[in-house]
DNA sequence: TATATTTTTTACCCATAGTAGAAAATCTCG
DNA sequence: CGAGATTTTCTACTATGGGTAAAAAATATA
């Protein structure tokens, strides 16, 4: 029986492919509508009507609102992780000469990410309210505060390798991982809102390079920038 | 008719009294429960409920739920602005001696500000996801503009202040107070979010200490912390 | 082609924001 | 005080939207 088996096999693979791309198609939806609407103007009925689908057929593949929303931000969750851990083999590997370069090569990745994906990036920021607004199911919850929690080790196994380094100055590790994360997400925040309306945000990227370049010289071995040059002439 | 007027007037002020009383208790009512439960677990009827008073009265002082959630924001936008006027008056009158106490003061005045009113805090970062999560009516979304325009205005001069007094070093005045806001909401927002459930923000002064320093040894004239000593012996 | 299984849909429930209009309280003035 | 005017509050509703039970349809098996 093993033609039969074939063709059962066949069969399932795709259904199962059918399945990926309902999950694609509704998540597509789900992002267009929330960016054209918010969150709570987004309905799932909006979305049913979007993917040409009725209501419950959505939540044959999604648990809840919440889920579905949630679930857009697991690219960019992985775009991060897969960009952080190239910086960190690189520094590993020593191939960063100075924390000036580190530093900024920290910034352009998150920079990049965001770019790539603007609309996932504000759904993270959403997702730290998540308390005040929502009543996560548990599971969603769980969920991000893992992939939360992957980003942030990441971050400050950087940080760490770096201050073996020299590359920059030994701190205290925790808060100033928390320090360059929340600069990056609360500058991205605010010129998100600043611009509301307009297309493009014609402050972020200024904004960035100032908060990047203050970090290096707060930060960096190489970063006083020739502040001191008269001790070595 | 004096007499008569009086009457009249003194029962018109009792009336406004009684009314801002109201508006008062409901305030307090939509606090308690909007911490207690969350912006979407809080319904209007439970905050009737808390007020022992019936849901059209809640709709005669506040338009809808959006604007009274907003209405909690006012307190704790007057109090940055005072502490912020506070820190500009003194700057003009020439009483700050060096850019690390002032910048210490500015992160200082807004921890203050933070810690008397949490809550009132929490709402203003919810507020940069506006566009996310509501459909602000337009009234309720100007006001929060104009609200955040001051607050910026006033970094800017203090910014300004301090540039012209070489007590931080010359920079572009609108990223850079974009960056310190940026940093001090980011920072609290992420400490809230780590500290969920959990009783107090353990990690949130260790940060914005650390935040504090770097941003010290970034922007403030006399930052470099005895970084360079052997320059003046 | 008949039966079993999976997927989708119709038709509903329930909670909650918001409102219209009645009822009650309060005020005005003879 | 008491009749009418005004303001405030409440009862009873509508509308919307998340979520679901169970029927219907589509698909697979044999």
């Amino acid at each position: 029986m093993s033609k039969a088996d074939d063709h059962r096999e066949a069969i399932q693979e795709r259904k199962r492919q059918e399945r990926e791309r309902r999950v694609q198609d509704i998540l597509d939806a789900a992002k267009k509508l929330f960016f054209l609407k918010g969150y709570l103007k987004m309905t799932m009925d909006d979305i049913a009507l979007e993917v040409r689908v009725s209501k419950p057929t959505i939540y044959q593949y999604f648990k809840s609102k919440d889920e579905l929303f949630f679930s857009l931000l697991t690219p960019a969750s992985e775009k991060t992780e897969k960009a952080l851990g190239e910086i960190e083999r690189n520094l590993l590997d020593g191939r960063y000469g100075s924390g000036s370069t580190l530093l900024h090569d920290i910034f352009q990745a998150l920079y990049r990410v965001y770019q790539t994906d603007p609309d996932a990036f504000r759904i993270l920021q959403l997702f730290q309210q998540s308390g005040m607004v929502w009543a996560l199911n548990e599971d969603v919850r769980r969920d991000l505060v893992v992939k939360a929690r992957i980003t942030f080790a990441q971050g400050r196994s950087i940080l760490q390798a770096a201050m073996e380094q020299g590359l920059i100055h030994r701190r205290d590790i925790y808060p100033l991982n928390d320090v360059v994360w929340a600069l990056f997400i609360g500058i991205v925040q605010l010129e998100d809102t600043k611009s509301k309306g307009k297309k493009g945000n014609r402050f972020l990227k200024p904004t960035l390079e100032m908060a990047e370049r203050l970090m290096i010289e707060a930060m960096a071995a190489d970063g006083r920038g020739g502040a001191c040059p008269n001790l070595e002439p």
